[in-house]
DNA sequence: TTGAAAGCGATACCAT
DNA sequence: ATGGTATCGCTTTCAA
């Protein structure tokens, strides 16, 4: 118990940086001594060089914290929050750097951020984080190196901003929308994941431009610019927040879509997770997909494919791997630290043309 | 830049220790003066307590150091061990603390553990590595708290176990296998992750007994009791070691099972993700599941109920939870720290009658 | 190849 | 309520 580098050096009488060399630099001294050293310092128990310490002094920890989701348990549910953290351990783990997860508290009270001023890291990635939270101006502050992928503008005013990696939202929401507007929707209902706040999910009042959350802000801006530009009423489309990206609370959310009057006839949902809670609410009220209500989702997870969900395909794996190496290789060409990935649309079954009878 | 603690408190005209007040202990101070500390250190770019300087001091680091299967961005794709890390996560951002997940050298090769040997964590989860890894030695040798889960012999040997939460692998295994055994099964192939080493898929020549990693030996060694007990031959079994859990990786080792001439009745493996990938090599042969050959899983993962596999349901989030509970509130009582979840034997279509004809 | 000395940046205890 | 002081454990010149 707490033997320290200075005792290992003590016991076998050479002095602390002999000891730390034996460690951290092999080749500054004779294979005899470190053999001696190691054999030593097991024997007294020595752990070896305290990380704390050790990082302290070098000034690097080789770990990169990652800020997943405003709420961590809740990104494991999201298939593709865990494909983007799956490429981000790809390009880590080839680099022996670790990386920490950081805990948002719910709230995003002051005080209950010290996990992101305390996180002992070289680095940030921030996937979906809504832009106004305090966590931001937290790693603004600290000045390391950030990669955002998602709001352009918000990371660009990040002080360590190093790179970027995304997709055009707007764009890839604009070609859904002119989908299911083509097929004659003129009466819509938009569900956007946090586009008010995070914890009421509902009917909202706001217009399009005042929506924050940049993601799905930019999602609900090109849905709503493809609708006007076929003509659809504004009047006619309901704006609903999600309180969670969470099935359960998508399906919560078509249900202020569909128990009214004048029920919509599409459907469209910032994210997949969302749309498959959707699905559900239609089941439980005894409407098809496609055919009474068209829906839409937006990530094309692998069970978009199963339930035959119509979506916007992007890169999930391949985002978070080049997160990554932006963070642990930032290319020397500014050029190449703005990556824009492509999507696709994906029209599946859960899509079709207006129908008369039930719309009427 | 370069602004410290220092700096700080010689501008405000204190000492550091009232500024390091301000931030650690804000009852210690008036609030006028945290007030002016607080705006100097924000004029001067101060990013607040350095988190290595401080977890030094303090001795402590609020994150604990994850181990997460042999391979961490391989982990990712099998819903059961993101599950568990969700439970984990779970009672981590409960406790305000981070997870450090850190990537294993695909070697496991000395010099590569720099990753183990230097991460700042007051403990330790290990979930899936295989015995022999050397990271564990160095896991116990630093002697931090542990929360294995796995096998109680190991993670009894490791100096600072603090707990266990687990299943009892063997008897499930035993209720599975015996389930198949009873439907007339006598030609057998089993499937085991990592049950000889992590680089070749393929039949091996191994007696259940001597299988080293402690999950996939303890779930054939439960199959083989349940075949034996049935009166099974054991030359009849074939021992087939899969080099990842992976999809890919199972329907490669169902192929050893398959193509050869006295194609076995049924194939039991040691998880649902390898199962899957059994189920993609039946249809590419053209053989159903649950008539031509019966396939079992382990684990319960979602997509097993979706395709209607016959497997162990084990629960998953809750395990880590449990882990993440007992690594930050150990209960005082010793009997308390030790749990042994219950699994439920789940039969569903994948597993039949041997089949006369096809089995002729 | 090895050692001596100077921090890295902060916190805790004890006074005041 | 504040300040002084010792110390946390290591790495890193630089000199020998």
């Amino acid at each position: 118990m707490g033997a320290t580098l200075q005792t290992v050096a003590d016991q076998v009488g050479v002095s602390r940086s002999t000891v730390s060399n034996a460690y951290s630099r092999p080749d500054q001294l004779s294979p005899e001594l470190r053999a001696r050293i190691l054999a030593v310092a097991e024997r007294l128990g020595y752990p070896g060089p305290n990380p704390s310490a050790r990082s302290l002094r070098r000034g690097k920890v080789d770990a990169i914290g990652v800020l997943l989701t405003a709420n961590l348990s809740m990104a494991f549910r999201d298939p593709y929050a865990v494909a983007y953290l799956r490429g981000l351990a790809e390009a880590a783990e080839q680099r022996k750097t670790s990386l920490l997860l950081i805990p948002l508290p719910h709230n995003d009270q002051e005080g209950a951020l010290d996990a992101v001023r305390n996180a002992a890291v070289d680095a940030f990635c921030v996937y979906c984080v809504p832009d106004w939270f305090k966590a931001l101006e937290i790693i603004n502050f600290r000045g390391l190196p950030v990669v955002g992928g998602e709001d352009p503008a918000i990371t660009g005013q990040l002080s360590g901003e190093v790179g970027f990696v995304g997709i055009d939202e707007r764009k890839a929401a604009r070609r859904l929308a002119a989908h299911v507007a083509a097929l004659g929707h003129r009466r819509v209902a938009l569900i956007g994941h946090w586009i008010t706040d995070t914890s009421v999910t509902g009917p909202v009042d706001v217009h399009p431009d005042e929506l924050r959350y940049y993601v799905s802000g930019e999602r609900v801006r090109g849905f709503r610019d493809a609708l006007v530009a076929a003509g659809v009423d504004l009047a006619d489309v309901v704006l609903i927040n999600a309180a969670e990206n969470d099935r359960l609370v998508g399906a919560e959310a078509a249900g202020h879509a569909l128990d009214r009057q004048d029920r919509c006839t599409a459907i469209l949902s910032t994210s997949d997770v969302l749309a498959l809670g959707v699905l559900d609410a239609l089941a439980v009220r005894g409407l098809r997909p496609g055919r009474d209500v068209s829906v839409t989702g937006f990530d094309d997870i692998p069970e978009a494919a199963a339930v035959g969900l119509t979506t916007i395909r992007q890169p999930s794996v391949e985002r978070g791997r080049i997160a990554g190496e932006l963070l642990l290789d930032p290319p020397a060409d500014p050029q190449a630290r703005h990556r824009v990935l492509p999507t696709t649309l994906v029209v599946r079954a859960t899509t079709g043309p207006i129908n008369q009878e039930s719309s009427s």
